[in-house]
RNA sequence: GCGGAUGUGGUGAAAUUGGUAUACACGCCAGACUUAGGAUCUGGUGCCGCAAGGCGUGGAGGUUCAAGUCCUCUCAUCCGCACCA
């Protein structure tokens, strides 16, 4: 029997399309799997990540679907976004038919790797019908006040000529194109995302087990809740007097009230409605206006680099002892958390201390270390103490008089316990043409109001320039121009589109619904019920706070909308490593991308998934390694050419297994190993390079025994537990040898892990120095006696301690001297 | 700086509860078959040592009859966040 890769793999994939194996049923009883991998952006082709996801999910999906279970493992195309466009500003073709042609391409790939997705299923995420539907989610999101429309500086991409969410941008530049991003004063959609912080955080733990530590804590981190004091800080009478009175304080947070004593300035945002006034009233000098001005101005990366801030000749008054305080403005003041405005303490905050330092400001010392001194001309004390300069609190310790001071605020009135997200809302409008259309429409008479259902999709207008300049849609001659639904006057549509992210935060749902019912809503309560939660979600680590984020929120969205009945979405994440070659992450611009089309030509789809699943457990990196890849196509072949010692038959033979000799009785055992380690891997530890190690154990020790039964018996089981790597190999090893029937479970004989002896190892004081092979049932007595026999040289002239026998492992003798 | 991981042969990696460290594979070495081998098969392969033996899971301690595994400290690498008040 020769190996073809290309014939076998040819033959069963055709069989599988014929006899549409892999689309889930809808019978509802039935216990159900949902195996999903993280959808693909239409990029032109696979490359071995894409390879490496869905090899796994494939594995998961193939061995549940032997088990017996209602299986859904879809695949989709998350179709919109900036690489159509940019291929379309590049050479000329529309992004519509790009996005197209790529999908049709990549769906070949995908059959040709003999992946098992549920063809029926399949759909872009720039199609009308999931525009359709989107539309209508972001109209109830509108409703229900979870969508809004507010001006706000924003993270603008010069590049890519598009606002980006914080999310999006990556070390102070645009996560796509790495262009440095300015802001941008703009109206902006934002999703309510911060009405679920806490929910999203505490949600968490319900993850716990099922998600990998880190991705939970990236999220924890990302949400960035924390905990402390609120209050004003008032201005006294000579700065009301400059600010005519337009403002009387402003308010500033705190996590360390225990601090408050020590605040010997203020600073507030360049951007702070107090700054903005003052120069707009030139209540500054020309040369701070322009200080400020270059603070604003600069980028984000830069504004990191060195602290500066100038005096504003504005004071306020100390909470609690009526102390004159400077207001300064200073660069690491971030408008966009808290309140834009902080009090400073410098000496129990280095980064207070540093600016401090900078512009021989005060610093004033409230806590000081327990029983010694701390020298505050050279340092911060940022560590817990007791205070100092404190009124009634001296000589408490710092941490536990925390809550004591913000009572204190409370009971007084002058401030209040507050809790700050680092999490800010998502803002979801680019000004491009390939996405989602926001359904509004604005009108002269009735304002922002939102497009009829019954009208949905707003779909986009085909005939687009896209220059790269400026928003197409906008551009566009005709297509903003419509009647308002409210009043029926000449109104204009909304240009905007949405954020790619919106369309991957329910596609998993949309997977749930019946194709026959496509047409005619979402999903159906029932079709969600049934396969949500998703089992087994497969995707890249990259993904681990923007979309995973988002789709929890839409979750959460839509189970208040009573879409859905369930608060989070995926029970088990798997996060799979990186593809390497020469240590680097494969990249075309570093050159070092091996093409999954040329390994399947030249070994097949097999190979190349068997590789990918050998070479190392799917959580680490993977490093590619050609020659490897040769040893898993020997293994292939050789799998596939020993087949030729099985008979075949339609059952499982039947095996005596008292009758059999010594290589016989091990290589059976090696098999039902091999099984074991399979339900474990496919169950629990997702270790699929065990498993496959397991089984090449078994076929090594098939090899040295020449029984056809037995050899029948662990090719009945092996074929069957390597299917989900190896499909095609293992189809046609299973048609030709047994008709079929063995891709069933298998059970588990215990009788061949019976044995009559064992080995034990033998030590002395933990170090191995012999071994012995004793009956099974051997007491406890003959065992010491062999193990002492056996390593006689070693215990001359030592007294005997202790004597340790654990069973089936090793003998411990414990001596002296 | 904060948080999360990882560290085992020449290489990718095993070791499920503390119990015979290095399974499986790649590579390398030798042999067989061959006109030939980058094909196939067989055997060997942690390090030092002629050997006896010693050493060995990043390093240093500790707990234990027994530690890759548990505890303390430490070093290195990778990833994420980062002027978050």
């Amino acid at each position: 029997m020769e190996y073809s890769a290309k014939n076998i793999e040819n033959k069963w994939q055709q069989y599988w399309e014929e006899n549409e194996s892999f689309e889930p049923s809808e019978d509802f009883t039935k216990e159900k799997k949902y195996i999903l991998s993280m959808f693909p952006f239409p990029s032109g082709r696979l490359h071995m990540g894409h390879v490496r996801n869905y090899s796994i999910s494939d594995a998961f999906a193939r061995y549940h679907r032997q088990q017996g279970k209602n299986v859904l493992h879809p695949i989709g195309f998350d179709s919109f976004g900036m690489p159509a466009e940019n291929a379309a500003i590049k050479n000329g073709s529309h992004p519509k038919n790009w996005t197209y042609d790529n999908i049709d391409y990549m769906k070949n790939e995908f059959y040709s790797l003999g992946f098992s997705f549920s063809r029926k299923r399949e759909f872009a995420t720039s199609d009308e019908l999931y525009t359709k539907f989107e539309q209508g989610f972001i109209i109830d999101m509108y409703n229900k006040g979870l969508l809004y429309r507010e001006k706000g500086m924003l993270n603008w991409c010069p590049h890519d000529q598009t606002v980006l969410a914080n999310e999006q941008v990556v070390d102070g530049c645009c996560w796509r194109c790495d262009t440095p991003i300015v802001k941008k004063d703009m109206n902006q959609y934002y999703f309510k995302i911060t009405a679920y912080a806490d929910e999203l955080l505490d949600d968490l733990k319900k993850l716990e087990g099922g998600w990998p530590k880190q991705v939970l804590t990236m999220q924890e981190n990302w949400i960035g809740k924390s905990n402390g004091l609120a209050f004003d800080l008032y201005f006294d009478n000579e700065s009301l007097l400059k600010l005519s009175h337009t403002f009387e304080r402003f308010d500033v947070f705190t996590t360390r009230p225990d601090t408050v004593y020590g605040i010997s300035y203020t600073a507030l945002a360049p951007e702070h409605e107090i700054i903005t006034y003052m120069i707009e009233n030139k209540l500054l000098d020309d040369t701070v206006i322009k200080q400020i001005e270059t603070m604003k101005n600069a980028s984000s990366i830069d504004r990191q680099k060195e602290k500066s801030g100038v005096a504003l000749g504005l004071h306020v008054k100390h909470p609690l002892t009526g102390e004159l305080i400077p207001v300064w403005v200073a660069n690491f003041v971030l408008m966009d958390y808290g309140s834009g405005a902080v009090m400073a303490v410098p000496a129990h905050d280095e980064r207070d201390y540093d600016f401090a330092k900078k512009y021989d400001l005060p610093i004033k010392a409230v806590i000081k270390p327990f029983n010694a001194e701390h020298d505050f001309s050279k340092t911060a004390f940022t560590e817990v103490g007791e205070l100092i300069n404190s009124d009634d609190f001296i000589g408490i310790n710092s941490q536990k008089v925390q809550k004591h001071i913000i009572e204190m605020f409370e009971e007084k009135g002058i401030g209040k316990k507050t809790t700050n997200y680092k999490l800010k809302d998502w803002g979801v409008s680019r000004q491009r043409y390939w996405g989602a259309p926001i359904p509004f429409i604005h009108c002269d008479t009735c304002g922002l109001v939102m497009e009829k259902k019954e009208n949905l999709p707003v779909a986009l207008p085909e005939d687009v320039e896209i220059t790269g300049e400026g928003n197409p849609l906008e551009n566009h001659p005709t297509w903003k121009h419509c009647k308002c639904p409210e009043c029926g006057g000449d109104a204009l549509r909304e240009t905007d589109t949405m954020d790619t992210f919106v369309e991957s935060s329910w596609y998993f749902l949309r997977f749930c619904a019946s194709p026959s019912n496509w047409g005619k809503e979402a999903f159906s309560f029932e079709q969600i019920k049934y396969w949500m939660g998703v089992n087994h979600y497969i995707g890249g680590i990259e993904h681990a706070i923007l979309h995973l984020l988002y789709a929890r929120f839409f979750t959460k969205v839509f189970r208040d909308l009573g879409y859905i009945d369930f608060d989070e979405p995926f029970e088990r994440l798997l996060t799979q490593g990186m593809v390497l070659k020469d240590g680097a992450k494969m990249s075309k611009s570093k050159g070092n991308t091996v093409d999954p089309d040329a390994i399947i030509e030249k070994y097949g789809a097999d190979t190349a998934r068997l590789f990918i699943l050998f070479a190392a457990p799917p959580t680490q990196e993977l490093e590619w390694n050609d020659s490897a890849v040769e040893g898993a196509y020997k293994f292939i072949k050789r799998f596939f050419e020993r087949s030729a010692n099985v008979v075949p038959c339609n059952e499982k033979p039947q095996i005596n297994h008292s009758d059999l000799n010594k290589e016989e009785k091990f290589a059976r055992k090696k098999v039902y190993e091999a099984l074991k380690r399979a339900e474990d891997v496919y169950n629990e530890r997702y270790t699929f390079n065990t498993m496959i190690a397991g089984v090449m154990e078994a076929m090594n020790a098939l090899n040295v025994q020449k029984n056809t039964n037995v050899w029948s018996e662990g090719y009945w089981i092996l074929s069957s537990i390597m299917e989900p790597v190896i499909p095609h190999t293992c189809y046609e090893i299973s048609e030709k040898c047994f008709h079929l029937n063995n891709l069933v479970p298998q059970e588990i004989l215990e009788e061949v892990f019976v044995e009559e002896s064992i080995c034990l190892g033998v030590s002395i004081n933990g170090k191995k120095r012999g071994e012995i092979e004793v009956a099974t049932d051997a007491s406890k007595d003959d065992i010491l006696s062999a193990a002492k026999e056996n390593i006689a040289k070693w215990l001359d002239g030592k007294e005997i301690v202790k004597e340790i026998l654990v069973p089936k492992k090793l003998v411990n003798i414990v001596v002296k001297g």
